[in-house]
DNA sequence: TTGAAAGCGCTAACAT
DNA sequence: ATGTTAGCGCTTTCAA
């Protein structure tokens, strides 16, 4: 592979004058740079990146870290952040934890290691994922995303939740529905926390036996099945179904109809993120649309404030997401 | 931040001695041992990857490139290549060319650039992407995976699309389906043209007629739901729609029920895939299931054999798929 | 087993 | 405007 001293020799300069042709950072004589140019282009030279990188002591590379790169709505907050990164000549370097704080951490040092100038991070886990962000911050500007973290300084950007629910739970008192329930996710992220909290809290007003009326499981399809089956098992059922996530709500609505029940006749099914697959399932599925655009737009512009340098403090950024009524809440 | 001269004058022996406790290289002696990994403890040390591997000239990095990453379809092939390279101790560089050869272009250079050792592609572009490709194929090794692309002599892995296509149509015509029709995508990538040839020589065979109605487009949801209005205008309709990917399928079953349809009780319709979609669509979708795993263990396997400095002759392999019936073939 | 020193490929300060 | 040279932080000879 051709190196700077290659182009150099083939130019007849100086590796410094081809080192300004490329970087463009100094004035050069016209014959120069065309004779540089011609020898690079002949060698098929091409900057090490590395040696580049460590001796200007700047990257101009981000880090980020998802929880799944298998699910499409971190994809969607990642390819905004890339956007952004673009537009401001930075490179991102994708990282997926695989839901699990171990290989958070090790994901977390590579970048480090990597010396990328900031990193934008999912947690996965409120708890655990909380030592790794702060070893993070101990170097560089870091974001959360998504999913707050409590007891850290730091930038985060996350919907109101609260919010959400409140909207969800307002539509089906408005549709008359009096018994409602919750089918959400354990208590390890904040999302999952949050809406749970919201929905009991808020729902005590409407309906406090409806506040009683909670499931816990797993952000996944497969949860709202199960849960299906276990709301129908127990006594009489409710005339509408809160869900924590659109999956979930997926996932009941499919086991809902496969016991011959209807929806949104006999019971209303809601969702949250609004995910593409809410206009496939029939009913189409009521949910709280994710500001996503906006959310990735500020994490961006949080970061790369910090990079350069913005001394404002941590500030958690709460923004207020949609409700997008469909068939399946009648 | 904390370098190695600062972990040496704290441990008080010298840097050496600090890298090889640390890389592990050499024999070391207890107490200095102890000493370094006290004192880096203590200091946060974290190697600098961009001194290490400048200095070793090895990165052990490899890069992909896919077209869409909010694709789950791709994103399942990066998970089998990240898993590999996880196993071989490398590091997986992952880059969206989003369906754009220039992009393309730009990721693949700034891969080479960063050192990497090997690179996945999954062309955006059968003739688009093979310059790109031939330059990377001059630094590194190369795979592609997915898609191919004529006239490079370099491993290709992929799904054999003839026999997927054929299988649904021998599928097609055991339901005593004869009048048939293929809505594909524009051949830009072998896939869109394989399947369409497939679908085009071999139905030749059941119904020479069908082997003309052949309506090409994008792989989306939104060109399935155009196509089916415009099967629906051609005069008398086909009783078997093949599709070229489960996207198009769900599309057409879409509007075709739309219309009063039934399906398949009119129409039958077939993906190819076997996204996760095809199961929440209704009628559920028979496709042609991508082996997945295979495609990607398999590349993976070729692009470390060349690393390591095999000369086998490149191959291009072809993975045969699975049909899957579901309903909506009848 | 350890330390001194060379050098990976590049950029930037300095000198001309 | 150009060339010479120091040095980014690390690994790996080489010598002791």
């Amino acid at each position: 592979m051709a190196k700077i001293r290659d182009v150099a020799r083939e130019a007849g300069v100086s590796i410094a004058s081809v080192s300004r042709v490329l970087t463009g950072t100094r004035q050069v004589s016209n014959e120069t740079r065309i004779a540089v140019l011609a020898a690079a282009e002949k060698l098929g030279y091409r900057t090490n990146y590395l040696a580049s990188a460590l001796r200007r002591q700047a990257t101009r590379t981000l880090g980020m870290v998802i929880p799944r790169i298998a699910n499409p709505y971190f994809i969607a907050l990642v390819q905004m952040i890339e956007e952004s990164a673009q537009a401001q000549g930075y490179e991102l370097l994708l990282c997926d934890s695989t839901d699990d704080t171990d290989t958070e951490r090790r994901r977390v040092r590579a970048l480090l290691s990597r010396q990328v100038e900031g990193i934008i991070i999912i947690p996965c886990d409120e708890k655990g994922s909380a030592e790794t962000v702060r070893e993070a911050l101990r170097e560089v500007p870091v974001v959360s995303l998504d999913r707050s973290i409590r007891g850290i300084a730091m930038d985060q950007i996350c919907v109101d939740n609260r919010a959400g629910i409140i909207a969800i739970i307002d539509h089906l008192a408005g549709k008359a529905r009096r018994r409602l329930c919750f089918v959400g996710a354990r208590q390890t992220v904040s999302t999952a926390r949050e809406r749970m909290e919201a929905y009991r809290e808020y729902v005590r007003e409407l309906d406090p036996p409806s506040a009683g009326r909670i499931w816990l499981g797993e952000f996944t399809v497969e949860w709202g099945e199960q849960a299906a089956d276990r709301i129908l098992a127990d006594g009489s059922p409710p005339d509408a179904v809160v869900c924590g996530n659109d999956l979930i709500a997926a996932g009941i609505i499919r086991t809902l109809r496969a016991r011959g029940l209807d929806v949104p006749g006999d019971i209303a099914v809601t969702g949250f993120d609004d995910i593409e697959l809410c206009r496939f399932v029939e009913p189409a599925i009521t949910t709280v649309h994710q500001p996503l655009s906006d959310i990735g737009a500020e994490g961006a512009r949080k970061l790369f404030a910090r990079i350069e340098g913005t001394s404002a403090p941590p500030a958690r950024v709460r923004i207020v997401p949609r409700l997008v009524v469909r068939a399946s809440s009648g």
